[in-house]
DNA sequence: ATGGGCACCTGGCTGC
DNA sequence: TGCAGCCAGGTGCCCA
């Protein structure tokens, strides 16, 4: 579920409570997640203390003394600052219980998320290591984004949610991003012209900011931390907005399936 | 190398 | 009311 904005909003709202803090006790209840959480990472994380609280993609970055934790949210994920003492509830599956007394609570029903611990450089992780790009970072930019897309006959939707070409852009902002810089969601890779290519990174940062000062988008389950949800929703042009009137022109918005995801779009605005 | 499709999992909604 | 079927913010991997 979370794309960059809510994963950032997480990040954000942890900060606060976790940076500086020692990891008094990491206790997995649930170690079925997308892959099995390590058996020996509790005992590792054990006493060390957070340096750092970063992101990469769509994984937020826990810097410890001597290595990184490194959390992916999936679809359904979600993180929560509670007080240790609170109750699980149904799929809170890892407590990571700081000495301040509150735990940091991982979330998360499908179990599509993932729990990693590395001792090495971060970057170099077999999940980080082949990442593009991040999307406010300078070496994403139009000249870039021709280079990438020049020989590719894939519908520029799917590109712009590979996180070999950027990062960080899943199935909501990528129709997003596409409305606003009015190219429509089929349309080959290749066929994205230089102007094109310079609206369409334009747009992916626009919407991406835009989404973070709302704090992200709720559609379902996501909530930050504080268990509040996200209000881009009520700003979404097209996505889940199908045969809706555009909010630019009237048009009613259409809907259809590219590569067993929803992708959505005004016949009139985007070209 | 590229592109397409599947798998992983639970819950909520729709329609019979 | 019950239940089958379908859909959902991600992404690694396998195959052609």
């Amino acid at each position: 579920m979370p794309e960059l904005p809510e994963v950032e909003t997480t990040r954000r709202g942890i900060e606060p409570f976790a940076l500086g803090r020692k990891i008094v006790r990491l206790a997995v209840h649930e170690p079925r997640l997308r892959w099995p959480v390590a058996k020996k990472l509790a005992h590792e994380v054990r006493g060390l203390r957070i340096r750092a609280v970063g992101r990469r993609a769509k994984y937020l970055l826990l810097e410890l003394d001597t290595g990184t934790l490194i959390l992916h949210l999936g679809m359904s994920g979600s993180l929560c600052v509670v007080p240790a003492t609170t109750p699980r509830r149904a799929h809170d599956h890892v407590d990571i219980v700081l000495d301040s007394g509150q735990t940091l609570r991982f979330n998360d029903p499908r179990r599509f998320g993932s729990l990693h611990y590395t001792r090495g450089v971060v970057a170099e992780h077999p999940l980080l290591a082949k990442l593009a790009p991040e999307p406010f970072d300078a070496s994403f930019n139009a000249d870039y984004l021709c280079r990438i897309s020049r020989k590719r006959r894939v519908a520029v939707k799917l590109l712009l949610m590979n996180s070999q070409l950027v990062v960080g852009v899943g199935n909501i902002y990528a129709s997003e991003a596409l409305f606003r810089a009015g190219i429509r969601p089929k349309r080959q890779a290749r066929s994205i012209t230089r102007a094109e290519a310079v609206r369409l990174v334009g747009a992916v940062r626009t919407v991406l900011r835009a989404a973070i000062r709302a704090g992200g988008t709720t559609l379902r389950d996501y909530v930050d931390v504080d268990g509040a949800p996200g209000y881009f929703s009520q700003k979404l042009f097209v996505y889940e907005r199908d045969g809706q009137a555009c909010r630019v022109c009237a048009t009613a918005i259409r809907h259809f399936n590219q590569g067993q995801r929803s992708s959505y779009y005004c016949p009139t605005c985007q070209k």
